[in-house]
DNA sequence: ACCGATGTAACCATTATAGTTACACCTAAT
DNA sequence: ATTAGGTGTAACTATAATGGTTACATCGGT
C-alpha cells in the first residue's frame, strides 16, 4: 500500500524577509515609517513589526523614536549586509542551522565518529551560505527595485 | 522594562544528520544494517529508522531487502553526497531553504519590488551551500572516522 | 508455520511560528 | 495638563513540524 505524506521542513522564518522589507522601507521613506506603515506594506500585523523592529534595534541596525514613533538606519544601507539582518533575526543555538542528532552510540565505530565529523562539514555548508549574504548590501537590493 | 525571551529557530531536522549516520553505517557494515541496529547506533526508535530508510529508498540510495530485512546501498559511497542525502530527506516546499513573506503591498514601491529582489539573493545563498554538501561524499566523511 | 524484519498508520508531547488583543508607557502637540 | 498617536511587551491562540511511541499488517527465509 502506498500513501504518501508529504513531509515540510521547517524553512528559515519570514521573520528574515519581513525585517529585509522593513529596513528597506525605512531606507527608502526614512520619514514615513511607523510600525503601522511598515505593517501596511508587509500586509500583516502592527505587533508582528514591532518584535522584529526590537530584534533589529539589539542588532543596533535601527533608532526606533519612542513616544512620537517611526523608525531611521544607524548604519547607512551600503553598510548593511543580509547577512546583518540574518544574524539580527535568526537566533538559532549556538547559531547552527543544521541540527545532528545527540547521544549516538559511542560503542559502535560510525555513532562515536559521525558527530565530529559531520559538524565540520555542515559549518562550512553554512559558512558560504552566510558568506553569500554577505555579499548582498541592503543599497544593491533597493538598486533591482524598479 | 526588559525581559528577553529567546526565540530559537527551526533548524534543519536531525533527519539529515540521522540519515547521514545510517548510510555511514550501512556502508562500513554491509551486512548487519537492520533497522534495529541502526536505531541501536543512532540511539533512537527503530520506527524513526524506518521513516528515514523509506525516504533513502524512494531517493534511490539504498535497497531495502523485505521480509528477512538489511539493507544496501545502490551506489558507491564515492558518489553519494552530502547533498543527495540532505535533498533524500529535506523535502522543503519548491526546495527552498528560505520563506518570504507572502502577500505585500503592492501599491508601496518596496512591497512591490522585494520579493523578486530578495528570492534571487536567497536562492544563491541556498545554492551555494548545497554546492558545498555536494563536494563531500559519504566516503570522504568515513574517511575521517577514527 | 514460525520468526524476525519491514512498512505504515495513529497518536502524543514538545516547540516554533505568526497572528491577535490588551494595555502600560512615552512624547509631541494642543 | 490633557490628549492623540505610537511603541513595548505580555498573553493567548491556531497551525504545523518534529521525534518518539505503540500497534499491526505483511513479507520471506528457515
Amino acid at each position: 500500500m502506498v500513501t504518501s505524506v508529504v513531509i515540510h521542513l521547517k524553512q528559515i522564518s519570514t521573520r528574515f524577509s519581513i525585517a529585509v522589507h522593513t529596513l528597506s522601507l525605512i531606507a527608502v521613506y526614512p520619514k514615513d515609517c511607523t510600525g503601522d506603515f511598515i505593517a501596511g506594506s508587509v500586509n500583516t500585523n502592527p505587533v508582528v513589526i514591532r518584535r522584529i523592529m526590537g530584534m533589529l534595534k539589539k542588532a543596533g541596525l535601527v533608532d526606533v523614536r519612542p513616544g512620537v514613533g517611526g523608525a531611521s538606519l544607524l548604519k547607512d544601507p551600503e553598510r548593511i549586509t543580509l547577512l546583518d539582518v540574518y544574524r539580527a533575526v535568526n537566533v538559532t543555538e549556538e547559531d547552527r542551522l543544521f541540527r545532528i542528532h545527540g547521544n549516538p552510540n559511542i560503542h559502535c565505530f560510525v555513532g562515536r565518529n559521525i558527530e565530529q565529523a559531520l559538524q565540520k562539514e555542515l559549518k562550512e555548508a553554512q559558512s558560504v551560505m552566510e558568506q553569500r549574504l554577505a555579499q548582498t548590501t541592503l543599497d544593491q537590493l533597493i538598486g533591482k527595485f524598479k
